[in-house]
DNA sequence: CGTAGGTTTGACTGATCTCAAGTTTGGTGG
DNA sequence: CCACCAAACTTGAGATCAGTCAAACCTACG
């Protein structure tokens, strides 16, 4: 269990890595942050809007979301996160949580304070840049999430959804794009593409009927990749993978 | 006129002080970068996607947006921007632009070579806390503007837009956000709320006749903030705003 | 004046939502 | 091991918000 393990930050060296470069001495540095580890149930909070957090977030097992909700009480969730995401970057430098965190599936998570992250950020260019690198990431999927909700019809929007899954499933280096078990629940991904579930439910039948993908309960299969991404309008560009 | 302003970046310099204070040394550094002012016509694009600029661009008059758009040719606006922002921080740190940004005005913008800026985010560790916190600013509009694409009614979405943009106006020192005259058209209104220039003319029309907003052509008082707060869903928080 | 871009209006269409009722599934306790 | 329960998923029918299409109107500017 990662409970038991004595390094939980390999994962996270390792992303940090590929945003740039770290010599030994950084990564050591990241070692040797300070944290905390909790187990937590599925739809756990994590942070809340309107928090001022003292630590950040860094999951280590299980999937997570960040979501804000409208006056009426509409969810809309603005992203999915996998193991070795840090949820809540941001708080390194924003004093208020402007939107709510918390987990789709039971996870572990390792918390760490925000300012010792801060203290290795400064003494260390290169993780100042992957982190840095990680946010500016983090909001070119914001961006294509807006053009994925204003501009797409519900089954692209829905298609646009599981390519990213995937994609981001792969280059975390949890497992191939062809098939995976999807963490969240049709109402998960209602609120994640503006939708209903209902519709949700629709489209996923109408992709089946077109043979891009087969399911079975929350089993995905990508039958045809190519058909797929033209049906999904998704180019991975604003994923600035580095080849994974 | 600012082209033949000495110091065009003291606005920016302005706004970095506001999100992180700036010692002289800091200040005479970024006075000292190399620049390029470059005077422009609305409709035109400072930065395309795909591109790999090398250079960020300060916008010092005028407006633009950023966007993309989907395979069908959609158009989403991802965001708008006024003197004072910069229009492509994430290049200092990406490669390639995932988004276009173009004038929706004319315009003057001022173009720094990312290595310049990235020398002195090094060198001044109040500048690098800035441009990183403008940054996660950016993210935290992008979150909301996933929400209100996403899970808002089409009255709501257009009344929400004004609202931010009142609000950023006021908070760039670029005047009162009871009255202003708004750089938009209707259909950039569209393509930045996710609806059609016909139905957002009904939604200014209905605002008009609720009475929360007065229009002649392109200038618009907020006749009553509250009840336009309340009719938007706006809460500003998400701007994080040092109070300005 | 003539023209083009922007705005306005009306009539009709359709994608998605709503409501409501089933069905399946996985977990829990007897 | 079975029965039950709650959550998740599925399906159908009807309603509605926003889109489409088309035309007219304004108005700034050459």
């Amino acid at each position: 269990m990662l409970a038991n393990d004595d390094t939980p930050f390999d994962s996270l060296i390792r992303k940090l890595g590929r945003l740039e470069p770290l010599n030994d001495d950084a990564a050591s540095a990241v070692r040797a942050l300070p944290f905390r580890l909790e187990q937590v149930a599925a739809d756990h909070h994590l942070v809340r809007e309107g928090e001022r957090p003292t630590e950040c977030c860094l999951l280590l097992r299980g999937f997570a979301c960040r979501y804000k909700v409208t006056y009426e009480g509409a969810r809309q969730i603005v992203s999915f996160h996998m193991a070795g995401d840090i949820l809540d970057l941001q708080h390194l430098m924003l004093e208020r949580a402007d939107h709510s965190v918390m987990t789709i599936t039971e996870a572990s998570v390792a918390w760490m304070p925000a300012k010792d992250i801060r203290a290795v950020v400064s003494a260390h260019p290169a993780i100042n840049t992957a982190l840095w690198r990680d946010s500016l990431i983090d909001a070119s999927i914001f961006r294509e999430w807006v053009l994925n909700v204003g501009r797409r019809d519900a089954k692209t929007r829905v298609a646009h959804m599981l390519c990213e899954f995937a994609a981001r499933r792969e280059s975390a280096g949890l497992g191939s794009p062809e098939a995976f078990e999807l963490p969240m629940t049709q109402e998960e991904i209602a609120d994640a593409t503006g939708l209903t579930p209902v519709h949700v439910n629709r489209m996923l039948h109408a992709l089946e009927e077109e043979g891009v993908i087969v399911r079975n309960k929350r089993h995905f299969q990508i039958a045809d990749w190519p058909r797929m991404r033209s049906v999904a309008d998704f180019d991975p560009a604003y994923l600035h993978a580095a080849a994974a």
